[in-house]
DNA sequence: GCTTGCCATGTC
DNA sequence: ACATGGCAAGCT
């Protein structure tokens, strides 16, 4: 008899224990299980086995608790190596996630062990009549009629209640049985060279990261200076010394173009993680991985997690992007899972960014990673002149316009040269929201601390944070008053104000609402490339990899949005957005030039941005982030403290201020504050902020919090641990 | 008798 | 996480 130790589906805290099941011969450890859990049949991973002499009578007595058996082996081999289970369990650690929540994080959702998705078995409880006598009270009657029209019926499904179902067992006329339920999942599949010689700034790069092993490298590139074909030709020598690559890339569905680059120069050697393929392809995708038929995976963040063997080098391209982060458990930063990665496999890391993190170029400045600068472009064209509008100008020549005269005169004459122009309209607390005109109220979701945003179409009030939606109300519902305005500029409003200012405009608008159905960016995007638009509007996603030969003007409309924000990385996301988007200007044959309208044209976020110098960016950035003691100064780690009760997570938010400040001896403890968005979906949110040097003192005192809170007293408060917190929520 | 809603409980 | 069982309050 073998003792199988099982780790259950549930990513909660409480339940991140082993628990103890029977089964007549040794399992191996990683492979999932059917288990009964209370009343649930769920999915386990099973984590260890232990041999035993013992009978199951004795096994009980000693252990003091019933023993379930295994009801069915999911699989036949173990889903993830050993390197990948030891993964699991250090992500768990550094996280300080459930050991399951890490599991899944590394699975295709077909093989993640939770009874949702996986093999498709559900149990379900219905109610079988028994015998035809006649029960005492008319709506038991009833009920027994109904249970016989409707044969196995579920007990959520009968429009009778537990009462009167319970009286009918009692009684013996009706009694449970469980049955299983099936559902099958589908596949799909389809696939279809190029020489690239190197300019002598690529080869030299190459070469450099060559010459090297085992060693961290953060190429500096410009955009358009041909990173792409750098990291092509790295994955060639990688390849032909019989090892493997693995490709990571922000967001495949604003990326496409790298993964069209490797398919065609790798053919099938190649597999592709992202999150627009369907459950099947993604699982065809990771099989073909697992199996060893493929050399090269190319993927966006959980990508990092992909079985591939024999490792030999993994690139990030842009590097500095915040979808690097996980925002949900396990919360972790995918350039610190790829160094473990490497150090297992020997294998060579590659950064690559036109505007590097402080964090990672500062590592390249102390020697720490090896540093290669692009700093040209490859068709020879010098970067676009970038012009900046200070828009308080604007204002006292009685413009109060979104646009300023000159973003107003460049783009008339972009049209009129029949080249096609950007415009980025930075959205962030740039939405349409209402506000009574009589007493000052402003409309705000019941559930969220936030506006609601009004949609012109469909004359509805949304919430951006959760489903709630209501439409457009007449009256004021605080004052009752009749004179609600909407204020502020949306895309949606900016979209119109565009097509009535200029002659010949037709603007194309680009953000999550006309994306959001399948395959809308592609759509979008290729009817601005046939040039049946001339003006493309869009939030921050057109500035990530968009490569079109006529854009010739980029505008941004409000360059400050990123800037006031409570973010110490809002002054580098603004540089990074700039220079993303002026990037996008001039790719082609014709120069392209570039206007910023912002209230801050001081700011050295802009002013970098604008001439193109990362240098003086870095520069002035480090001496902020030294003063105030931000990383690369230091590591920080957020604590969230939630409740659906306000009180209770104020008190609690304080306990834990209390108990850190007088177990940590370094940095700070800052807080507890409001959480810049306090209630979402009716959970209210405080923040306390540590900022250390030394980690092991902090892990120490943290999973004292992290017991006491979601393991012990479970329930009310929750509180959740993000080390290198990339969002304010 | 019956319904509805809320909360505490245990899961090997 | 989730189903369950118990309990109190209100309705018929």
């Amino acid at each position: 008899m073998y003792i199988i130790k099982v780790l259950i589906e549930h990513p909660v805290h409480s339940l991140d224990t082993t628990f103890d099941y029977l089964y007549h011969e040794a399992l191996q450890v990683g492979i999932r299980v059917m288990i009964p859990f209370g009343y649930q049949k769920i999915i386990g991973y099973v984590e260890a086995i232990e041999e035993t002499n013992l009978t199951p009578e004795q096994l009980e007595k000693e252990a003091g608790f019933h023993y379930q058996y295994i009801q069915a082996v999911i699989d036949e081999e173990p889903l993830l190596n050993q390197e990948l289970r030891e993964l699991a369990l250090k992500l768990a650690k550094m996280t300080m996630s459930p050991r399951i929540a890490c599991l899944q994080a590394m699975l295709p959702t077909q093989l993640k062990p939770s009874t949702n998705h996986s093999v498709g078995i559900k149990m379900k409880t219905v109610i079988h009549v028994l015998n035809d006598g006649v029960p005492q009270t008319k709506k038991q009657q009833e009920c027994l009629q109904y249970l016989k029209e409707h044969p196995l019926s579920q007990i959520k499904d009968i429009p009778y209640t537990k009462g009167v179902v319970d009286r009918l067992l009692e009684q013996g006329f009706v009694e449970y049985q469980k049955i299983e339920q099936y559902r099958q999942p589908h596949f799909m599949n389809n696939h279809q060279q190029k020489t690239i010689t190197l300019t002598i700034d690529q080869q030299k790069v190459v070469d450099g990261i060559l010459s090297k092993k085992e060693r961290v490298s953060l190429i500096h590139g410009v955009t358009g200076s041909g990173k792409t074909e750098v990291y092509l030709a790295l994955a060639s020598v990688i390849l032909k010394e019989g090892r493997t690559v693995m490709m990571l890339v922000p967001e495949i569905s604003l990326t496409p173009m790298m993964v069209e680059v490797f398919k065609q120069r790798f053919h099938d050697q190649v597999a592709i993680l992202h999150s627009r393929l369907s459950q099947g392809e993604k699982y065809d995708e990771y099989r073909r991985i697992k199996r060893q038929e493929v050399k090269i995976v190319v993927g966006a963040r959980s990508a990092i997690f992909a079985p591939l063997e024999n490792i030999g080098l993994i690139i990030l391209d842009e590097e500095h992007d915040a979808s690097y982060k996980q925002d949900s458990k396990p919360r972790y930063l995918t350039s610190q899972i790829a160094r473990m990665r490497a150090k297992t496999h020997h294998a060579r890391v590659v950064l690559g960014s036109a505007t590097p993190s402080l964090e990672s170029y500062s590592r390249a400045q102390k020697g720490i990673y090896d540093l290669y600068v692009l700093d040209k472009r490859i068709n020879q064209k010098p970067l676009p002149h970038v012009q900046i509008i200070d828009m308080v100008n604007e204002m006292k020549n009685h413009n109060y316009s979104l646009f300023s005269y000159e973003m107003k005169k460049r783009i008339q004459e972009t049209i009129d040269r029949g080249e096609q122009v950007l415009l980025l309209l930075n959205k962030r607390g740039y939405a349409t929201y209402v506000r009574c005109q009589d007493c000052g109220e402003v409309i705000k979701c019941p559930h969220c601390d936030v506006t609601l945003t009004y949609h012109k179409d469909e004359n509805m009030l949304k919430c951006h944070y959760c489903e709630h939606q209501i439409p457009l109300m007449k009256q004021c519902p605080h004052c009752g008053g009749k004179h609600l305005k909407t204020v502020g500029m949306g895309t949606q409003k900016v979209e119109e104000d565009i097509q009535r200012m200029f002659h010949h405009a037709s603007v194309i608008r680009y953000d999550v609402d006309t994306t959001k159905n399948k395959d809308g960016h592609m759509k979008l995007l290729e009817k601005f490339r046939k040039k049946e638009a001339n003006i493309l509007l869009g939030t921050q996603m057109i500035a990530k990899g968009l490569d079109f030969e006529d854009v010739t003007f980029v505008g941004v409309l409000n360059a400050d949005m990123s800037l006031n924000v409570p973010d110490f990385r809002a002054s580098e996301r603004t540089f990074q957005l700039l220079c993303q988007v002026s990037g996008r200007s001039g790719r082609g044959k014709k120069q392209g030039t570039v206007i910023i309208q912002t209230y801050n044209p001081d700011h050295y976020a802009i002013e970098s941005a604008a001439k193109h110098d990362y240098q003086s960016f870095y520069q002035q950035e480090m001496i902020y982030r030294q003063k105030a003691q931000y990383p690369p100064y230091c590591h920080m780690v957020s604590i969230i403290v939630q409740s659906k009760e306000e009180l209770l997570v104020h008190q609690s938010a304080l306990d834990i201020k209390k108990y850190l400040v007088s177990h940590i001896h370094q940095g700070a403890v800052l807080g507890p504050a409001k959480s810049v968005i306090y209630k979402m979906q009716d959970i209210y949110r405080e923040r306390i902020l540590i900022k250390f040097i030394n980690s092991q003192e902090i892990y120490q005192v943290l999973e004292v919090v992290n017991d006491y809170y979601n393991k012990k007293q479970k329930g009310k408060v929750t509180v959740v641990c993000d080390f290198n917190p990339y969002s304010q929520i």
